[in-house]
DNA sequence: TGCACTATTTCGTGATCACAAGATTTTGCT
DNA sequence: AGCAAAATCTTGTGATCACGAAATAGTGCA
């Protein structure tokens, strides 16, 4: 079986083993990223063969990774045990903005508890974080979607990360892989426009002053500016783009 | 039905599904409630033939419910992909607890907002608490650590699902399943008697007036009840219990 | 008795097939 | 042309085998 069918959606199919990652680890991660990055359309069907097939590999890593993104809620399974990019409801995504409320201001302090007092850790942090959010203008002036999305969640995971928090960033992870696709659907529709008005720059200066109250509170403003400016559209635009 | 021609090379193509449920999703559930209810203990070691054979079922199906598990961070994978239950650890615990504070008083709310105003319906829910809470109770008295853990998460799920949040409540459960082992082993150290304190009582009050504030207060006191008193053990105490 | 080395077992992963049921296309009749 | 029935394709699930690596048991030497 060569068939090439290259998916101009996850970049580069797997060889064998890959960087000490097996291969259903690897078919997991490009999915996960496409996700996040918002590149499958909701309502998209995904099946274990196709998939498979785009990634140049056998079913068994496709059933894996999909079993795994239907357990934590990024894809959604319907009765007759279809899977799919799950739709986005009003109320989902009012859950998802809740939930995210309540834990990534957290992990904004839960990061100044860890390195507030490791100033060269700290330092590096924001070098870092720096640097991402340049990027991740670019990628709004380019006018880049799957670019800023990817870059956007780099910035917050970079942060969230430093916490040390895994239990907590995993549960955040699944929230914006389940929110990553409807966000692209939402932000295509009204440009890019609509994303310059982001806190990085706030959480960046409260990770200098180590304020953790600004911290929380720039962290709660742009989790506001991504979800509440951005509503869910009536016209769910279904569009399944197969193979 | 007319039974079409059996094959003799695939053994049971008959019994494989119960009551709507494939098999992969019943051990998946039989999993998760020996998980809740504590009767796994930290630290064993979950083999996917292991697992197959104590269910009599082949081994896919008990890949799939492991893959889903440790999707959720019910299990743990080392390094060499080997599966067990996870070991708790004074972090993993601490943001545990940050998480179920930050989320479960949200259900609480919810509820509210739900079924607040339909008298009918919330009646039905205290209802039904009053009896899990009496089967608790029970449960307490006679020292059945599985019974108490099994009923105790029920009453607090019967509460979350009443509000219809599935997406914060798909986190909550995941916070349970890394949790239970560990109180397990805990509370099986101090004996029920430290169970004796709940808030309950004050969170069935405070549906029965409709008040949030109190019904936030009493689930947040809940969890520190159950988190706060029952600190990390240094002996973990591996115990092999089949089932 | 203690320890290094080897043999055996156990394990996760990947591949491939069978099967039933859902989904889709084709066909056939009015 | 319209619509229902039938044939075909697709899909998820389950079963089974192969392979290499990790873990355990076993062995022999000191």
């Amino acid at each position: 079986m060569v068939s090439p069918a290259p998916s101009e959606i996850y970049q580069q199919s797997a060889g064998n083993m890959v960087s000490g990652q097996v291969i259903h680890e690897h078919v997991y991660d490009r999915l996960r990223d496409a996700l996040i990055s918002g590149q499958l359309a909701p309502g998209r069907p995904i099946s274990v063969r196709r998939l498979a097939a785009q990634f140049d590999v056998s079913a068994m890593p496709a059933r894996e990774a999909i079993r795994r993104l239907v357990a934590v809620g990024a894809l959604e399974m319907t009765e007759t045990r279809r899977v799919m990019i799950a739709n986005m409801t009003e109320e989902k995504l009012k859950q998802i903005q809740r939930a995210r409320l309540a834990l990534e201001p957290q992990l904004g302090e839960a990061v100044l508890e860890a390195i507030g007092t490791q100033p060269r850790q700290l330092a590096k942090l924001i070098k870092v974080l720096v640097k991402v959010d340049a990027e991740l203008d670019d990628a709004i002036r380019q006018g880049d979607l799957p670019g800023y999305a990817r870059t956007n969640s780099e910035f917050h995971f970079t942060l969230y990360r430093a916490s040390g928090a895994h239990v907590i960033i995993s549960l955040v992870e699944s929230l914006w892989l389940q929110y990553g696709p409807h966000m692209r659907q939402i932000v295509g529709r009204l440009g890019t426009d609509c994303l310059v008005d982001d806190q990085h720059k706030e959480i960046i200066a409260a990770l200098e002053a180590k304020d953790a109250e600004a911290l929380v509170n720039a962290i709660a403003a742009d989790i506001h500016i991504g979800m509440d400016t951005l509503n869910v559209g009536d016209d769910p635009v279904i569009e399944a783009k197969a193979s």
